[in-house]
DNA sequence: AGATATAAACAGACTTGACTGTTTGTAAGT
DNA sequence: ACTTACAAACAGTCAAGTCTGTTTATATCT
């Protein structure tokens, strides 16, 4: 595995921080590339290229190591969507890059993982009390991008927080049917319809209000807008 | 468990339809209360009410049992659906009610099955290529509802088809998010601003066209209409 | 500063338990 | 009688958590 390159002195906190956080990392890939079900200790740690008895040295438990990974892998994905928010305010763009930004944001790698936790979730209550703050801390990162963006707008903030919570749940659910449906006509049709829908509810737009809703919107080559930056998992 | 009551003579054929029944239903039941990472085969045939050695004779494999099971749920659900759309095509009920059926069929047990063996289809791929087909059944049954309603409305197919799809996937994504997003009021906004959304898909409505979109819509308790018939469980 | 004590980081073996697939044995139907 | 339905023991695998031993960093004392 790894052949660690001859290391200078590290200092105790360095080894700590550089080791759970290669073990957290781990923990993500292997629980999107393997899944939940398949995910155990000795295969994390060799992905991480550490020992087992590192990984029980600093996670006490493997529930531990996952909520970790979890509460990780959501801070990440908020600073990258605040990210956008801000540029995507600076530059007045149009909501369907909103759209567009969920949907890359939410198939790279966040609901496929997310689809991995959530049934745990459902039957480990340790398990759940550790992730509902995690996930409430995300929802408020959220949230503060959605009343951002509508501010700056002039658009209604309990209107907007609902077209964006719909966005949400909506990319969710379209994500979840990936699995079994590969029919790309299939998500972009969906999509399209969507932007046009979501467009229509910010009646203020600048640049290319509602268009009439029976043109059915174009190929909507979604997401290339603004590319997720490189992923920022490190495969070795 | 289940001290069986003395019985009558049953057929061969009698008795492999009534046990590997027994075997389907405790699967489903399993894997909604326990998760698929939980589900092992002697809980399943215990939970029938049956050995190991009847769970080996009827099933080859795990895998084989779970996708009759999921087979078999999806062959309910589709009847009860169809049932749903011929009572409501012949009553004229109104799109809002589609909206109520979809969400209470699907977080009656549907979607919380589905987000259990989701992630096993995604990562085994002998498992998936079983569900395929019984997917793709079921949506086309899905499908066939959906044009239905479509035609007695004299509405647009391809649209109709596009607004039912895009129902089906932010419900999914709503039932998603009630594994860790406890808060009532938040689901029943949603879906009382994704009816208003839907009706005004359908101007020709009949009765109450979309009403004005800042009334909060009623408390939504819903699928009253139609209530998922007992549980076909039987627990011992 | 240099030797030394102490604690933290890491490695790997061991224990226990559970699950899947297989096999062998028994009862019920045809 | 003979096949199918059912029952239970068996074999191999592999997980999680615990425990023991080793190395590395840091504090302490002279």
């Amino acid at each position: 595995m790894g052949a660690r390159v001859a290391q200078r002195r590290r200092s105790q906190h360095e080894r700590t921080a550089e080791t759970s956080a290669r073990l957290r990392h781990a923990t993500i890939d292997l629980l999107h590339d393997q899944g939940f079900s398949r995910l155990s200790t000795p295969q994390i740690a060799a992905q991480a290229g550490v020992s087992r008895g590192a990984l029980t040295h600093h996670f006490s438990s493997k529930e531990e190591l996952v909520t970790d990974a979890i509460n990780d892998m959501l801070e990440r994905v908020t600073v990258d969507l605040h990210r956008f928010a801000e540029d995507f305010s600076a530059r007045g763009g149009s909501s369907d890059e909103i759209v567009d930004y969920i949907w890359q944001m939410m198939s790279d790698r966040l609901f496929y993982v997310t689809m991995e936790y959530l049934p745990e979730a459902r039957h480990n209550d340790e398990f759940k009390d550790r992730l509902i703050p995690v996930v409430k801390k995300f929802h408020a990162g959220l949230d503060a991008v959605w009343m951002a963006l509508a501010d700056r707008r002039g658009a209604d903030v309990a209107h907007t927080r609902t077209v964006m919570n719909a966005t949400m749940c909506l990319v969710r659910g379209m994500i979840a049917q990936t699995v079994l449906r590969e029919d790309p006509a299939y998500y972009r049709e969906m999509l399209s319809f969507w932007k046009t829908q979501v467009a229509a509810q910010f009646p203020e737009e600048r640049a290319p209000a509602a268009p009439p809703a029976d043109i059915p919107a174009r190929p909507a080559k979604a997401g290339a807008a603004r590319a997720p930056r490189a992923r920022s998992t490190n495969r070795s």
